[in-house]
DNA sequence: CAGTCGTGGTG
DNA sequence: TCACCAAGACT
């Protein structure tokens, strides 16, 4: 490091009276901005529990607002409190899960909650390090249930927050493809000292990157420091690497997702044959039930055939299905699967 | 550390 | 239409 702080270009000094100044308005723009545009979220409503911001984070990891809303709800009256979770079979916290994705959240989830009321006695760690060691909990987790939760001083890092961050600051139109120590110690030094003032700014810069500092066509005229953008004064630059997308066709997690259809369907376990097989007409797809014609949708039947419609090889099915056994979503049975 | 892990809305 | 993307964690 220079003694005299050099910056991008385009982008203001970082430190200095002016840097400070600089920085006291964006904190206060933001905060002035969330204040008026924020959305209502049950998570954030004051009556939130600290379990249920955990809940809503861990639901919320690569997960749209939108989809989580329903599913949290039915969590929080099923399961007020983390024992109540933890009082359950880990297969209901995935069945519960429903089509969120990833289900092995849930299954951390549940985790987290056993550890909680076993070792917690049943209240959630109110600290960052104490957070940090439960299942499912890492680093942006942590901090965002420490911030908003209890209210402390913590550096929240998400992909909005890193979003904003490199557009306003560093003139960027992306955050690099994975998270830097840059960045991090970017978002450290940006964060207000006051414990209030920097949950508002957390909070403020993650809702800014949610629904005006999007990834694909932001509404720069309903940002509230579009002026002080970097990004935009630069010209708005297209972003210096090709994002690499997501495979999804015929990949072993399309398939996986099939299969966790069928065992969330099925009140039983279900044969491994009935996986791998071609799907044998009228089955209901449930050991010890005897065929019969005519299965509603929406059963175990109808993951089956959802599974067999992507026409997977046996070998990709076999792995898919060991897969799901090692990460603990399956169990065997009897030769059949089922959740755990 | 790059790879892996679901799902559905959308530009 | 179809690739991109969404409050990441873990190995």
């Amino acid at each position: 490091m220079h003694a005299v702080a050099r910056t991008r270009e385009g982008a203001a000094p970082q430190t200095g009276p002016e840097a400070a100044e600089r920085l006291a308005r964006l904190h206060g723009a933001v905060a002035d901005w969330f204040e008026a545009a924020a959305r209502e979220l049950p998570w954030r409503a004051p009556e939130r529990t600290p379990w249920g911001v955990l809940v809503s984070e861990v639901m919320l990891q690569q997960t749209p607002v939108v989809r989580v809303l329903p599913v949290w709800r039915e969590w929080m009256e099923r399961w007020p409190r983390p024992a109540d979770l933890a009082a359950e079979a880990p297969g209901e916290a995935v069945r519960a899960w429903g089509r969120l994705g990833y289900p092995r959240r849930a299954l951390r989830l549940h985790a987290a909650a056993s550890v909680i009321a076993a070792e917690h006695g049943g209240e959630l760690p109110g600290t960052e390090e104490g957070l940090l060691a439960l299942p499912g909990v890492g680093a942006y987790t942590a901090a965002a249930v420490a911030a908003f939760a209890f209210g402390h001083r913590a550096t929240v890092v998400d992909t909005n927050i890193r979003r904003v961050h490199a557009r306003l600051l560093g003139g960027d139109a992306l955050p690099a493809p994975s998270l830097t120590a840059a960045e991090q110690r970017r978002a450290a030094a940006l964060l207000p000292h006051d414990d209030d003032a920097s949950v508002r700014w957390n909070v403020g810069v993650m809702e800014l990157g949610a629904l005006v500092c999007t990834a694909r066509s932001p509404r720069c005229d309903a940002c509230p420091v579009a002026h002080e953008c970097a990004w935009r004064a630069a010209g708005e630059p297209p972003p210096s690497y090709v994002p690499k997308g997501q495979a999804w066709h015929g990949t072993d997690r399309q398939v996986r997702g099939a299969a966790m259809a069928v065992l969330r369907a099925a009140e039983r376990p279900v044969a491994r044959e009935l996986f791998t097989a071609a799907p044998a007409p009228g089955t209901p797809g449930t050991l010890g039930t005897p065929p019969r014609p005519g299965i509603a949708p929406g059963t175990v039947a109808a993951a089956l055939a959802r599974l067999h419609a992507l026409n997977t090889g046996p070998e990709q099915l076999h792995r898919a299905l060991e897969g799901l056994i090692a990460d603990g979503l399956a169990v065997e049975v009897d030769g059949g699967l089922r959740l755990p």
